[in-house]
DNA sequence: GGTATATCGATAAAAGAATATCGATATACC
DNA sequence: GGTATATCGATATTCTTTTATCGATATACC
C-alpha cells in the first residue's frame, strides 16, 4: 500500500472497482488476482501491482477479499468526498452527461448546466436546472466550485474555457475536439476521441491487411 | 520518416493535425517544432520525434511544411480511406455522436443508427436514419460494416457488443461505462470516463491539498 | 561568397511501465 | 499436526516512452 500510484495504474482502478462490485453482487467473498485478470483481458501479475498500490494485500491460497479492495479503491480514488461541478453546452452530448446517473459513485455531482440557447434555458435535465451562461461566474464563486465539464463546440471552447479560469475552476473536463490553453496550474483533461479513433482504426488497417495476407499465403498470425 | 508509431505518438497526432490545420487558415506557411509545442503545451524534441515518424522531416533555419505535414499526417492516420461504421443507442449520447460533423474528417462514416425504443425509430438524425436493432445483422453484412459504435446504457452493452461480433464487425468504440468481453481478435477500444474523471480528481485532490499547504506553511511549490 | 545561427535529426541517457522470476506463507487436505 | 499447493509480494529484467546532448545543415545576413 504506497503513497504513490502510478497514472496507468490509476485510470486502471475505475476498471477493478466496477468489475468487483459486480461479482460482489453475486455473493462473491473472495477473489484471485488472476481470476481478475482473466475477465478482465489483463495479466495477473499486473493486477496484483496495481492493487498493491491500493490495499494491503491479499493472502495467499485465498486471494483478495472483495469487499476491502472495493473501499480500498474507492479511497484511492477519492469517491469518498464529493466535488461538486458545473457543465457548459446543454447539446446533445451535455444532456446525455447531465442524464448520466453514474457519476454520483465516482464523487462527482453536476450541480448545474449552462448555454446560451434561450431554446434550452430553464430546462431541467435529471434535475438539473439549465441556466444562462452569464450566471457562470457568479454561482461559481458562490458555491466554490472547483471542476468545469464542457460541451460545446470547438469554436467556443476556449472562451468558455477562459470564463471557467475566472470563475475559480482548477479543473476542467474537457469534451469539445480542440486544444485548449489555460494557466500552468489549472488543470485540463481532454476527452479526446480523435485519439481513440486513431488507435482503432489503425488497429482496423492492419487487421484487414493481416487478414488477406492470411487469405492468400495461409499466415495465421494475430495482430496485436 | 518509420513505418512503426507509437501508441502513444499515434494519439498525439490527431492534435497536431488540428492544430496545423488552424495555422492554415491563418496563412502561415511553415512552423518550427518548438513553435507546436509551446502552442500544445508539450516539448519541442518531443514534438520533432512525434513528427519524425511521419513525415520525412523539416528543415533547418525554417522549420516545417505546413501543407505537407498535414498530408503526412493524415495518410499515417488513414483519413484518406473512409470506414463505415453503425451505431447502436440512440440516446442523448448516440445522438451527440451522429450529429458530430467532425468524424468525415477523420474517415469515419456512420451509416445508420439502431435502437430498441419505437419512439425514435425511424427518425433521422444529421441525415441518419434510426433503424430497429434487429435489422443490424442483416444490415452490416450486406454493407461489409467494420465498425460498430456503442453508446447503450452498460447493462445492454455486452449483448451490443456480442450481436455486433456476430455481424461481422472487427472494431468496436464503446462508450458504455463497462468492460466487454469479446474473442481475441476483436478489437476493443472502450472511452474510459471514469478514468479520466480518476486522473481529474486526483490532480484536483492534490492542488487543493497544496494550495492548504500553501496557506499554512508558504510552501510555493507547484504539484503537476 | 563567407559566416553566424536557427532548427533539425541521430544517438544516448533517464524515467516510467509492463512482465518475469522466485521465494514466502496461509490455507486446505490428508 | 504435517505437507502440498495456491496465491501473494519483493526484486529483477525487459520494453516503451520521454528527455537530453550534440553534431549537421540550410538559410539569412553581411
Amino acid at each position: 500500500m504506497s503513497t504513490n500510484i502510478s497514472t496507468q495504474t490509476l485510470q486502471r482502478l475505475p476498471l477493478y472497482l466496477n468489475f468487483l462490485k459486480e461479482k460482489k453482487k453475486s455473493k462473491a467473498v473472495n477473489i484471485s488476482s488472476s481470476a481478475i485478470a482473466e475477465e478482465l483481458g489483463l495479466v495477473d501479475i499486473q493486477v496484483r501491482k496495481d492493487l498493491a498500490s491500493v490495499s494491503n494485500g491479499g493472502k495467499p491460497k485465498v486471494g483478495y477479499i472483495i469487499e476491502n479492495l472495493i473501499i480500498d479503491i474507492k479511497i484511492a480514488l477519492g469517491y469518498d468526498n464529493t466535488n461538486d461541478a458545473v457543465l457548459i453546452g446543454a447539446g446533445n452530448l451535455g444532456k446525455a452527461l447531465l442524464s448520466y446517473e453514474g457519476f454520483s459513485e465516482y464523487g462527482l455531482n453536476i450541480v448545474a448546466a449552462f448555454d446560451t440557447n434561450a431554446g434550452v434555458i430553464n430546462e431541467i435535465v435529471n434535475g438539473k436546472l439549465i441556466l444562462q451562461v452569464d450566471k457562470l461566474k457568479n454561482l461559481c464563486q458562490r458555491m466554490k466550485i472547483h471542476i468545469g465539464i464542457i460541451t460545446v463546440p470547438a469554436e467556443c471552447a476556449q472562451s468558455v474555457c477562459n470564463m471557467l479560469v475566472e470563475s475559480g475552476v482548477v479543473a476542467i473536463w474537457n469534451f469539445a475536439p480542440t486544444h485548449l490553453k489555460a494557466p500552468e496550474n489549472i488543470m485540463i483533461k481532454s476527452e479526446n476521441m480523435a485519439a481513440s479513433l486513431a488507435v482503432l482504426s489503425k488497429h482496423l488497417t492492419e487487421k484487414i491487411f493481416s487478414d488477406q495476407e492470411d487469405n492468400t499465403d495461409g499466415n495465421n498470425d494475430e495482430t496485436r
